[in-house]
DNA sequence: TTAGGGTTAG
């Protein structure tokens, strides 16, 4: 910067230089800079007489660098009133690039329709850009049209299409284009592969996530660190730990994402030491730990049930650079509770410098409700409320506070008012991939093709769980039906229809994968267990929290979930 | 006379 600076006074101080010489000159100063100093590239600009386009994209660029602003947006605003300099592709692209980030739909529509009167339309890099805008906005069928309209379409592109199917989660999408790019042999590279492996992670599919592992081997695509990191991610969430952990210290050189990649898997698979051994590695390798790396070992010591580590952790955290935010504090609510230390936990929130977000009262009410804590729960459950009223979960755990408390008459007012406000639960989604196909059940939800005899393996699920003894726990059901239909309801849980497709097409010892978006009701828990006893299977549940491995009757998270 | 689009740990 400082050659840069004695440059820009040389020049500044030599006027006699050609107008052409001296404006290029400031140009190139403001390519350095932009990325650097957003407001002395600001100022560098201001000096050029009448700059040119290429001046402003460059501008532009740097701003792209920073946190994500509106300030593009009103640069491009500045020069279309002025009408000079014209915007040219690279102008469309950064601006649909800064659109993107900020996911603003509305500006980035108005830039496509610039894009198509400026007769840019057909341009790769306009096209890539707008398909990958879209993308980002989860606007997936404009995406899916600019992309099919594109003709020649090269790595960049294929990967933007695929990248934005795996984000928005349309796992069996994003592998059939895939498919449909190497059928146009098209050459997938590096970030084409973190974005397949990406959705393979999102969905659990580990057949899929080895296939593409063996892929990047065979086509020796450049195992570099993201790739690696990516695949440590795939195998912990797709719950083969041991080979994330093979994959991750062959690893010759980690950073924080790759380090964090593999802290975060521990934890989630309850390995509470080996999330912290794991960081005492890091911190001796002096790679500085990120927020997500500090959220890791905090996960790790409230599945471990580590409270005093915990909080020893979060100390050593105030101390350094990193600001808790909000999942930070979520995490050591969810720590305290665990350790049944409600009332700490409790006074931990109030004194919160930030708000609190209704994850964290619910993680509160969770507790009062395993505790039976009525007062407490009650207080919990207004604070929620007012925050979230709409969401059906909070009812049902107030509700169930008061089944575990027998109170029923308060029991049926909540029930009355989720009724009368008209909210309806999140419906419960598993899934399971067989054969490089992700199969999606939401309850009660009888579409599949195998529906009859997916349904046969539940009765005879049913049937034989009867024999053991177990009864269900009707309690967890929020409906206004009879015993009967309640019962029917839990055996229509998503991860049950999912684990009886696992039974219907999969042979043991073939482990059975499932994947939900909720957490795992205490009934299909227990009766997850006694399915892995009854069938001889073992059963891999992956929840919104936490895996459970299901052996021979027993779960890995010794039911402290 | 200058440059560009796609990924990555919660």
């Amino acid at each position: 910067m400082r050659v840069l600076h004695q440059i820009h006074a040389h020049i500044l101080t030599h006027p006699h230089l050609p107008p052409s010489t001296f404006s290029f000159t400031l140009s190139k100063i403001l390519c350095f800079v932009a990325y650097r100093n957003v407001t002395y590239a600001k100022r560098l600009l201001s000096q050029i007489p009448n700059p040119t386009i290429f001046s402003y994209n460059t501008l532009i660029r740097g701003l792209l660098s920073q946190n994500p602003c509106q300030e593009p947006i009103f640069l491009f605003k500045k020069l279309l009133h002025e009408k000079f300099p014209k915007s040219n592709t690279f102008t469309l692209a950064f601006l649909l690039k800064s659109c993107s980030i900020l996911a603003a739909l509305k500006e980035g529509q108005q830039i496509h329709r610039h894009v198509i009167g400026s007769g840019f339309g057909s341009n790769l890099f306009v096209q890539t850009s707008l398909l990958n805008f879209y993308m980002k906005c989860e606007e997936v069928s404009l995406g899916r049209k600019v992309f099919d309209e594109i003709t020649e379409k090269n790595v960049v592109a294929w990967s933007a299409m695929i990248g934005g199917y795996s984000r928005v989660g349309m796992v069996n999408e994003t592998f059939r284009l895939f498919r449909d790019m190497q059928r146009a042999k098209v050459e997938p590279d590096g970030m084409t592969m973190v974005s397949v492996i990406s959705a393979c992670t999102v969905s659990g599919a580990l057949d899929l996530g080895k296939w593409l592992h063996a892929y990047i081997d065979k086509k020796a695509i450049k195992n570099d660190l993201e790739i690696s990191t990516a695949l440590v991610n795939m195998y912990a969430k797709c719950g083969c730990i041991e080979k994330a952990k093979e994959i991750f210290e062959a690893m010759p050189v980690k950073d924080a994402k790759a380090w964090s990649s593999m802290i975060v898997g521990f934890a989630i698979h309850g390995h509470a030491e080996e999330a912290l051994e794991t960081f005492a590695l890091m911190e001796e390798a002096k790679i500085e730990p990120s927020n997500v790396t500090l959220i890791g070992v905090l996960l790790a010591c409230a599945h471990g049930g580590l409270a005093s580590e915990g909080r020893k952790y979060w100390s050593c955290m105030l101390k350094s650079r990193i600001e808790p935010s909000i999942e930070h504090y979520g995490c050591m609510v969810d720590l305290l509770c665990r350790a049944n230390l409600i009332e700490e936990a409790y006074g931990f929130v109030e004194s919160m410098p930030i708000d609190p977000n209704p994850a964290i009262w619910r993680t509160l009410l969770v507790s009062c409700k395993k505790n039976k804590m009525l007062a407490k729960g009650e207080i919990v459950a207004e604070r929620l409320l007012k925050l979230e009223p709409l969401n059906a979960e909070n009812y049902i755990l107030l509700s169930s506070l008061y089944a575990s408390r027998s109170d029923w008459v308060k029991m049926s007012h909540v029930r009355k008012q989720m009724k009368d406000r008209g909210i309806k639960a999140i419906p419960g989604c598993s899934s399971i991939e067989i054969n490089g196909f992700v199969h999606e059940f939401v309850m009660g939800d009888w579409s599949h093709p195998e529906a009859k005899e997916i349904k046969e393996i539940l009765r005879d699920i049913e049937v034989r769980v009867h024999g053991t003894g177990h009864e269900p726990w009707i309690a967890a059901v929020l409906r206004y039906v009879g015993d009967e239909e309640k019962r029917d309801a839990l055996y229509e849980h998503s991860e049950r229809l999912a684990i009886a497709c696992g039974l219907l097409k999969t042979k043991a010892p073939e482990v059975i994968r499932i994947v939900k978006n909720l957490r795992v009701c205490a009934d299909c828990h227990e009766v997850t267990k006694i399915i892995s006893r009854l069938y001889n299977r073992e059963i891999m549940v992956r929840d919104r929290i936490r895996f459970h491995k299901f052996v021979d009757g027993a779960c890995s998270c010794r039911d402290f979930w």
